[in-house]
DNA sequence: ACACGATTAATGTGATCACATTGACCAGTT
DNA sequence: AACTGGTCAATGTGATCACATTAATCGTGT
């Protein structure tokens, strides 16, 4: 097996408005790109080799990776090497009962805050998301498809379990990608529009159901992928 | 109102063994005293403040603080204060939903690896919990009641949902304080009892409803305090 | 006496440096 | 040709420094 070098990586790139400090500029970019699974896992990321690379001081790129190790995006090994961690099937399993078990959650408590504002928001997501589908764009479909989710739960403003939430995203992240890729339109659309009918009708039951549908179909999709199997080895 | 000052902070130490890297060290004792509420809510927390205490660099004691910000155990302001978050109602109750929703789970997700080995560790920990409740150490209560259940949920050993938990109880750390301060020794023993034979019966039923009630009883506890009300100041 | 404004102290951030540890690479040996 | 040994480069860590921004303190004016 090639080992992975650091040259491969290529990230998409992020405005950086004026106000934002180069630490949290660091952070979100690595954060964004291991969320739509640009990094692939395995390759290693070191803090000299990043900052090189966003042309900044090892400093900043220091304290992204240390806050992404925290939130179990990257895996600090003890022999100095940081990696996007492997997966196994049954952490695979456990991030997508967590999922389910939390957004449905988070879905039905938000519900009492929708509006219809944010209805109208929900469905202009929806329709960029069809969008992007429609043009192949896979990192574009996987960070829309989250802000749909990210939209809903935050209707809710006592906000704790949204970052809950995105901890398993970012863990998932590398095959979401995957997901996105293989998946027919039809199913993420038909789900989103029952979530969306759901919170029309004040239907809590539905809401779950069609949240927790709308996962489902994700991990169908990535498990019936050929080949998977490569992505799932065993942790080092 | 009186402005607390960083001065009043007592911390309890940490012995730092050889191996252990500063940032660690730092990292794991400002959590331990979260944890178990020895730091109070408002009180500021600076770097080189801290640095000084610790009689180290600033450097570990700031990266330390933004892991614990990206935890969401202390909240970085705009005004360049770090403090330990204000609680208000609806976020005391969301973090008590999501306790009981995702340890329930955890607890379940468990118990086909418990062993009796195990069980054994579980009875020692009641024991030493019962002994620090006898002697009135608040601290090392709430810490050993934290064993109890961590203990539990990493028999599990595809662990992805521990670090969700652990990041609930940073949150709560202020107030399990309270909890334990106020909480006559029946409930917790009662409720790690029940537990415990659940797990001797291989009953998940039994196992989920001793957690949650096991949950509910500190939460309870709680709201039973008089002038709880003083915590529970508007968030800034 | 109280309020407002300017000076001073304190703080977070980012850069640079020194050091210990580890991986990578290459030559030499079997 | 494969393995082993040593040397060199690369890496993470922690300390120190400079700078911009903010809070605190004190003095002045009303």
């Amino acid at each position: 097996m090639k080992t992975l070098k650091s040259t491969d990586l290529e990230l998409l790139m992020l405005e950086r408005t004026a106000e934002m400090k180069t630490n949290q500029w660091v952070y979100q970019l690595l954060r964004t790109n291991l969320l739509c699974g640009k990094i692939a896992p395995g390759i290693p990321l070191t803090i000299r080799g990043l900052a090189g690379v966003l042309n900044v001081s090892p400093m900043p790129v220091r304290e992204a990776l240390h806050r992404l190790a925290c939130e179990g995006a990257v895996e600090a090994k003890n022999n100095r090497r940081v990696i996007v961690p492997m997966m196994t099937a049954e952490k695979f399993s456990e991030l997508c009962e967590l999922r389910i078990l939390i957004e449905a959650h988070a879905a039905e408590k938000a519900l009492p805050y929708i509006r219809e504002k944010d209805i109208a928001r929900l469905e202009l997501i929806d329709v960029s998301i069809n969008e992007a589908v429609q043009q192949g764009d896979v990192e574009t479909t996987s960070l829309r498809n989250q802000d749909f989710h990210r939209s809903l739960y935050s209707a809710n403003p006592y906000q704790i379990v949204v970052p809950l939430i995105e901890s398993l995203w970012l863990q998932l992240g590398p095959f979401s990608r995957i997901a996105i890729s293989k998946l027919e339109k039809i199913y993420i659309v038909d789900r989103h529009v029952e979530a969306i009918q759901a919170l029309k009708q004040q239907n809590g039951f539905g809401l779950r159901r069609a949240i927790e549908a709308d996962i489902r179909d994700g991990i169908a999709s990535i498990k019936s992928v050929e080949g998977i199997h490569n992505y799932f080895k065993g942790v080092a």
